[in-house]
DNA sequence: ATAAACCTGACTAAAATAGTCAAGTATCTA
DNA sequence: TAGATACTTGACTATTTTAGTCAGGTTTAT
């Protein structure tokens, strides 16, 4: 199972984001300085989240990104798949020996890594964005 | 967060064990054969399950492993625990210069890697190892 | 023009993973 | 009691992943 920083950084980044996003778009500089995350690696990560259309870049002097969608539309599932973080348990070699092929044979916890991927998923289908911006709103920066 | 083969094989394991515990001690040159998973690797599972008090060990000749408790009484949970498997999902720096500490200041995102925790681990403590056998008693080897 | 900020790809040190290998010890059975 | 089976332990290692860094761009507001 991977869940790693890269995915953690990419939901801080947009949190931040998201709070100020109602005045300008917000420099990957001012992120960076705020919580503390590598400009390089914030813009390896924003490259993949403006490709799935999650943020929107403007470029030039006062440029920097803006969301794309709504936050209450973007949910922790479209962040996580964006920046390649799987929510995946299980990982059945295709030519095993044992042909574990999610299909006729399965190995014998197959079934329980699946209800767990399930359950996971069903945590980030639910969180959106807007619902972590809520919690931080009596917060100062 | 960590969850990886060692964790799926122990659970495979001890699911192929239960199975066969009734009768006799369960080598685990068979497991290792049914299961087809590594000997040595096997050996460095098991060592930590019997050090958890998960299995006991029967040496010599048709010796093997039992499993130390009732199925039903050992949960996901122990198992993961036994081998290092950690459902850690944020791992915020100590010295930080953010001083994410977890107590007075936190960052953007700690309350929610927290409840992904709960929520993953709430699913670990109510499946146990009979839960898993039963689902797979209609099957063939 | 130039500086701010985005954009991209290649590279890399460190850690984790998934084992292997070697050298035992204990105990059952013939 | 010999020997085989099977547990026991610790050290070692190739590969992969992670978490970045680095270098060299391009775009655009002022």
């Amino acid at each position: 199972m991977k869940l790693t920083s890269k995915g953690r950084y990419a939901v801080m980044a947009l949190v931040d984001l998201a709070r100020f996003n109602n005045i300008n778009p917000v420099s990957l500089r001012d992120i960076s300085l705020r919580q503390g995350i590598s400009l390089d690696y914030l813009e390896q990560i924003f490259s993949k989240l403006r490709r799935k259309e999650i943020v929107q870049s403007v470029r030039g002097i006062q440029g920097g990104y803006v969301l794309n969608k709504k936050a209450k539309d973007i949910k922790l599932t479209n962040i996580f798949d964006a920046v390649d973080e799987k929510v995946k348990t299980v990982q059945c070699k295709k030519e095993s020996k044992k042909g574990c092929n999610g299909k006729a044979i399965k190995c014998l916890t197959h079934n329980l890594w699946d209800e767990l991927e399930n359950h996971i998923n069903n945590f980030f289908d639910e969180k959106s964005l807007e619902d972590l911006v809520k919690e931080n709103n009596d917060r100062r920066v």
